[in-house]
DNA sequence: CTTCTTGTTACTGA
DNA sequence: ATCAGTAACAAGAA
């Protein structure tokens, strides 16, 4: 699932790959992928091009030129934004395919540049989107979001401000994008596990030092994460098409019945904490 | 066949 | 106001 390390190793990629780039045309093989109209985006965006692409959270926001327009993209579960030069099979690494040949069954938009280079937007389940907004639409989206993990805004004391008097578990604040952006399933589970903290604990009765090692735990979790590019477990590829490596590193989830990493005796358990598959070391996590 | 998975929003009931 | 629980969206894995 893309998360914010996933959806900023994308954000990266294509900041590289398609900037400055003039678009020719768009393909909308699905059109309810769209949210709005899909003629005023087509208008947009053909003949135009992207100036800087920007992330909140899990939104990846690409900006056009003159910065009047603004192109959402939200990924979801499976959504997937692949970059392929003209002729160019790009994916792979070990020299085996990683992604089908282009465009699949699950591309639903597509972008040709005048290069002839295209960026396909692949979603297996179609809960992703695109959505075209201007200026006073994005700064309504934007105002949505909780504080964002790994920028200047991220302090201890907002941290705290944040947390402060929520009666609810710890995983659901994890979660929770209007509190703090970012975080989904994958790396809740593992910053609650890094910091020793059970997931189910309610956050007004964890101490301030518990606090303290989640939010250190946030920025080393993130970080890491981002620097092996991502988690794969299931559909998550880079523009390029490639795994995120960070799967060798996770310690509780999706290790439910293996042995812990740290403690070497108890096993992971799951349990289920806010409608969501939650996975936590009994030993390991006060 | 059923059950589970996940991000987000919407809704209901406490 | 605050919170928990669930349905919905879709498709595939087990």
């Amino acid at each position: 699932m893309p998360e914010l390390p996933e959806v900023e190793t994308i954000r990266r990629d294509l900041q590289r790959k398609i900037v400055g780039k003039k678009i020719a045309r768009i393909q909308v093989c699905k059109p309810k992928i769209i949210k709005g109209s899909k003629t005023a985006l087509n208008k947009t965006l053909t003949g135009n091009f992207f100036t800087k692409i920007n992330r909140r959270g899990k939104l990846l926001i690409l900006e056009l030129k003159k910065g009047e327009k603004f192109l959402l993209i939200h990924l979801k579960m499976t959504g997937q934004l692949i970059y392929q030069a003209q002729g160019k099979v790009t994916a792979g690494g070990h020299g085996w395919p990683q992604i089908d040949k282009l465009p699949n069954k699950y591309s639903h938009i597509i972008f040709t540049f005048v290069d002839r280079s295209q960026l396909f937007f692949n979603d297996l389940r179609q809960f992703g989107y695109m959505k075209l907004v201007d200026e006073n639409e994005l700064q309504e989206v934007l105002k949505k979001f909780g504080i964002e993990p790994l920028t200047k805004g991220f302090t201890w004391t907002n941290f705290q401000q944040v947390m402060a008097g929520k009666k609810t578990s710890l995983k659901a604040v994890l979660l929770n994008q209007k509190l703090i952006a970012g975080i989904g399933n994958i790396y809740a589970d593992e910053i609650c596990f890094r910091a020793g903290v059970r997931p189910s604990r309610a956050v007004n009765k964890l101490s301030s030092a518990e606090l303290r090692k989640i939010f250190n735990s946030c920025n080393i979790i993130l970080k890491q994460a981002i620097k092996y590019r991502g988690t794969t477990f299931n559909d998550y590829v880079d523009a390029d098409g490639n795994k995120g490596n960070f799967i060798s590193r996770l310690k509780v989830y999706q290790r439910a019945g293996k042995k812990c990493q740290r403690c070497r005796r108890s096993v992971i358990e799951k349990i289920k904490i806010a409608g969501r598959g939650t996975h936590y070391c009994p030993r390991c996590q006060e």
